[in-house]
DNA sequence: CTGATTGCAAAACGTTTGCACGTTG
DNA sequence: CAACGTGCAAACGTTTTGCAATCAG
C-alpha cells in the first residue's frame, strides 16, 4: 500500500468508484512521507479542483481511514492523517515538528513496562517529537526569525 | 498542591478573585483523580449554580491551566484536565478508559530509545492505556451491556 | 441507467470574544 | 470604588449533514 495504484485498486476492491478527486487524494498520500492536517489536503487538492469542497475532503478521508488506507492521530493542533503504516509488526515513531516526517522506532516501551496486576492495558500511546535533518539545516540556514 | 484550599492560596497569591465559582472548581479537581472534560467540568459546576455558563467554565480553565494549577490533554475524544502532577521529578501515566483515574509510572522509554544523531528531540509522549481495578470490578458485576 | 459521489448551504459542535452588569477585595 | 469576573449573545473554526445535481461503472 505504497503507491498511487495499490491505493486505488484498494479502494475500487471496496466497490468505491474513483473520482479524479479521489485519485488526486491518493497520489497525494503516496506522496507525502508524514502527517497532513485536513485544510493542508484541502489545499493541495483545490490547486487541481477549484470547485473542491471542504466536506468532501472530509467525506474522503473518513472512508481512507474506515479502508485502512489512511491512519489518523490527534495532535495539540488538530487532526491529522497519514498513510497507514505498511509495516506489520508493532512500532512507534519519532515526528518532525516542522514537516510532519515520520520515522519509526522499532522498540517498545510495553516490554520494559511494569504493569500492577489489577490494572487491565488495553493499549498504549509513545510518540517522540522533535526536528529532523533536513528541518534542522533549514532552520539554521534560515538564521534568526 | 493537593487541598482546595492549596489551590486558592496559589489563586489569591497570582492576584486572582476567588469567586464562588472558582472555589466549586478547586473543589472539584482537588476531588477528581483522573481527567475532566469540560463538559464534566460545566455539569458539576451546574449542581451548583444554575446560571453558570460555558465561558465562564472554559475561562477559568484557561487561568487554572497558565497557572500551572491544572494541566491539559488532548485525547481522542476532546480536551481534558486534572490537577496537575505535584511530583516533581519527570513521569508518565497509566490512564483508566472508564474513570479517567490515572497512575504514575516511573519508568521513561526516552532512556532506552535509539535516537539517530540528525534527529533533534524536543518532547515526547508515553501513555497507557486500560482498566483500573475499580472498573474491571464494576464492569464484571455489572454483566454484559 | 442507477446508485455512488459531489458541491452547496446550512447545521452542529466545541471554544472564544465583546460587552454591559455585578462582585470582590 | 476600581478592577476583576460573570453571563449573555454572538462570532469563530472545524466537522457534519440534507439535498439536488452530476458522474462513474
Amino acid at each position: 500500500m505504497h503507491t498511487i495504484d495499490e491505493i486505488i485498486q484498494r479502494m475500487t476492491g471496496q466497490g468505491l468508484r474513483i473520482t479524479d478527486q479521489r485519485k488526486s487524494l491518493a497520489k497525494l498520500f503516496a506522496e507525502t512521507p508524514g502527517y497532513l492536517a485536513p485544510k493542508e489536503v484541502y489545499e493541495y487538492m483545490g490547486k487541481s479542483y477549484s470547485g473542491l469542497s471542504f466536506d468532501t475532503v472530509y467525506r474522503n478521508l473518513r472512508v481512507m481511514e474506515e479502508l485502512g488506507v489512511i491512519e489518523q492521530v490527534i495532535f495539540e493542533d488538530g487532526v491529522k492523517f497519514k498513510l497507514h503504516c505498511r509495516e506489520n509488526d508493532h512500532h512507534h515513531h519519532m515526528i518532525c515538528l516542522q514537516c510532519g516526517h515520520t520515522y519509526p522506532i522499532t522498540f517498545c516501551p510495553m516490554e520494559q513496562t511494569v504493569v500492577p496486576d489489577d490494572f487491565r492495558v488495553v493499549k498504549h500511546k509513545f510518540e517522540v517529537f522533535g526536528y529532523c535533518k533536513d528541518c534542522i539545516q533549514e532552520e539554521s540556514a534560515a538564521g534568526a526569525n
